[in-house]
DNA sequence: GCGACAG
DNA sequence: ATCTTGTCGC
């Protein structure tokens, strides 16, 4: 994850950070145990890797949404990744991972407390997703790495931040569905307040790695067709629910 | 300095 | 994120 030795670019940060240099592979230096204020540098350092275009041909086909559950005691939470098939919004895979939290929630770092549980639980997917879905933000975020961004350059997947609340302010889009109001965040526009559903509280979109805000934003709305936040959610959400109250339990035989 | 702050 | 009682509406 950490930006590979860049040529012209000898960072001093790093060799500060012996937790994080003892690790070899970029998805290590994820998972690997870090204090906040290596987490910190690890964006910054992270940010240049995202990539704001969308591939040629893109055409997705499977929509994953990823989302993370908590359990009401303590610091256990349940990662779900559920693979929808877009034209139809029909759930085609789901995997649930559960965890205990390594990380404290803080604003800004979320993402070193919920990866860990959400990248093994994508890894388990047996359906190929085209793009990944997650809740939270992408570039809308005050180091340009949010969540969804993180999740997109370690998977390398074409990956969208949609989140229920927006980080700072923003200007109300109109009511209408489809209706939006770019993110602004010093001067740069770094997503778009987008309302889903007449009437309703807009959803927060911005890039998480490999598409442009405008597919984006298109995406969204295809898979929000009747509620606010997109299908990959709440099937997301839901399933992680259900696992989180014990209303399902999951156990495995063998190897 | 003070408040606000994705999930 | 999670807890919580009631309420409005399809």
């Amino acid at each position: 994850m950490l930006p590979e030795p860049v040529p012209g670019d000898d960072a001093k940060p790093v060799a500060d950070l012996p937790e994080v240099r003892r690790t070899d592979s970029a998805r290590s230096r994820l998972t690997a145990a870090v204090s906040p204020e290596e987490a910190v540098v690890l964006q910054l350092q992270s940010a240049h890797l995202v990539e704001r275009t969308t591939p040629d041909g893109f055409a997705p086909k499977i929509a994953a949404g990823l989302d993370v559950a908590y359990t009401p005691d303590s610091d256990r939470l349940v990662a779900a990744a559920v693979c929808v098939d877009i034209a139809t919004l029909a759930t085609v895979d789901s995997v649930v991972v559960r965890d205990v939290a390594g990380f404290p929630y803080i604003p800004g770092l979320f993402a070193f407390r919920e990866l860990p549980a959400l990248i093994p639980a994508l890894d388990r997917l047996t359906v190929e997703p085209d793009v990944l879905v997650c809740d939270g933000q992408g570039l809308a975020h005050p180091r340009r790495f949010g969540l969804a961004c993180h999740v997109g350059v370690l998977t390398g997947l074409p990956t969208i931040g949609v989140g229920k609340q927006a980080l700072g302010r923003y200007e109300p889009p109109g009511p209408d569905r489809g209706d939006w109001k770019p993110l602004v965040d010093n001067g740069e526009t770094v997503g778009r307040a987008l309302r889903t559903q007449h009437g309703v509280k807009p959803v927060f979109v911005s890039i998480g790695h490999r598409i442009d805000l405008d597919t984006a934003c298109d995406l969204v709305l295809r898979l929000s067709p009747e509620y606010r936040l997109p299908e990959t959610t709440r099937a997301a959400d839901h399933l992680g629910r259900e696992v989180s109250a014990g209303r399902v339990r999951v156990q495995d035989v063998g190897d």
